[in-house]
DNA sequence: CAAGCTAGCTAACGCTCGTTCGTGCTGGCA
DNA sequence: TGCCAGCACGAACGAGCGTTAGCTAGCTTG
């Protein structure tokens, strides 16, 4: 059940263990710029050995993104469900959006560098789960206008750059830092509704 | 001087043809995922002819990365320069940064996805520009904070926020839609003084 | 018209990649 | 105790990569 382990680790091999292993590194180094004979070396076996947990590379980044992306979408559900108020439910979208680009850091880099090399038809439920995601959020930002409670020129240019800066926090966010990933979020909702034009900030 | 293309294109075969067309293929698909034979194809010649235009792959990449990465940081310095109030010197650095990543999207897509893929010394002078630029509007934030007109509770944050903001321009923006690079710019500098916390904006 | 440079070509290299195959050890269960 | 499934292994594959070498057609220059 325990590999030999040359390299020191002692962890069973398991699909989940290959996984994370592929994620660590595909986050590192790209999906093109990572070879699958790293992966093996990082969990102490033989490079042909991975085909006992897995089916193939491609397989191994449609499966991350693809999970990833659908967790995003079905986060942003949960945040803004039953929240009345569309300044309130546009926070919890942003607060949780951030949270996870803090949390999950190694697939959301994965996520946005490696999508265009996933092969259909992957590709294109993880660019329709995107565009549904932007879509609701730049809805919310709409809204939001249509009640004069917030002042967005173009509730789409809003929407990307806010996503966008939410995205960012997997590229220096660090767990060993001064701050907890749930300060980010905390501080990265309050930028958003700031670019979304909230009138009045706390 | 011309090639014979047989895809079609009839364009001279330079050293800068060859950059240009690897720079719109590895902002299409990567570094690693981007093969020399490609860009031989793109220029309608086989692929031992590049080695006539050019040094090496990774010589490609160096050039286009610490090219773009110099100019950001000449563009901060002549946006800043001249300027005493610093919420104008940070509302110029946003923006001509944000128009960059509109006017330049190409070489922002590489910058931001295949700097990992850099060997050194490369590698180390690009990421100390990178670190210079976030410093110094880092050090904008907090003058202005200081000053009382800005807001901000962690410049550091803030800074990182406001910058990878206006580096997903380079992710959606199109020269063709319905915003110019200006326009686009002019939003981004007005969202990063809102993240930044000005107080009281126009 | 001869010489020489430019820049294309084909052929070939050494290497690495993802993947397949068949073998043999090993540990749990009947 | 004997069997069987699980899993790591070495060997090998075909393909593709970046790069080098050597050749040649054509333009430029005296």
């Amino acid at each position: 059940m325990t590999a030999p382990t040359p390299t020191g680790e002692r962890v069973a091999v398991t699909p989940a263990a290959v996984r994370d292993a592929a994620t660590t590194l595909f986050a590192e180094k790209g999906y093109h710029g990572t070879a699958l004979s790293e992966v093996a070396a990082h969990l102490g076996i033989r490079t042909p050995s991975l085909y006992n947990h897995m089916r193939s590379k491609q397989e191994l980044l449609a499966e991350i993104v693809l999970d990833t992306s659908q967790q995003v979408w079905a986060e942003f559900g949960a945040a803004v469900d039953g929240r009345a108020d569309v300044v309130d439910r546009l926070r919890e979208a942003a607060r949780v959006y951030a949270l996870r680009h803090a949390t999950h850091r190694r697939e959301a880099l994965i996520v946005n560098r490696d999508v265009a090399s996933l092969a259909e038809p992957v590709l294109s439920q993880v660019l329709d789960l995107r565009r549904r995601h932007e879509r609701a959020v730049r809805a919310l930002i709409a809204e939001g206008v249509a009640q004069g409670r917030l002042a967005a020129e173009d509730p789409r240019t809003a929407s990307f750059g806010l996503l966008e800066m939410c995205v960012s926090v997997a590229r220096w966010f660090s767990p060993d830092g001064a701050l907890s990933a749930q300060d980010v979020a905390e501080q990265y909702s309050d930028f958003a509704l700031r670019v979304a034009g909230l009138r009045d900030p706390d």
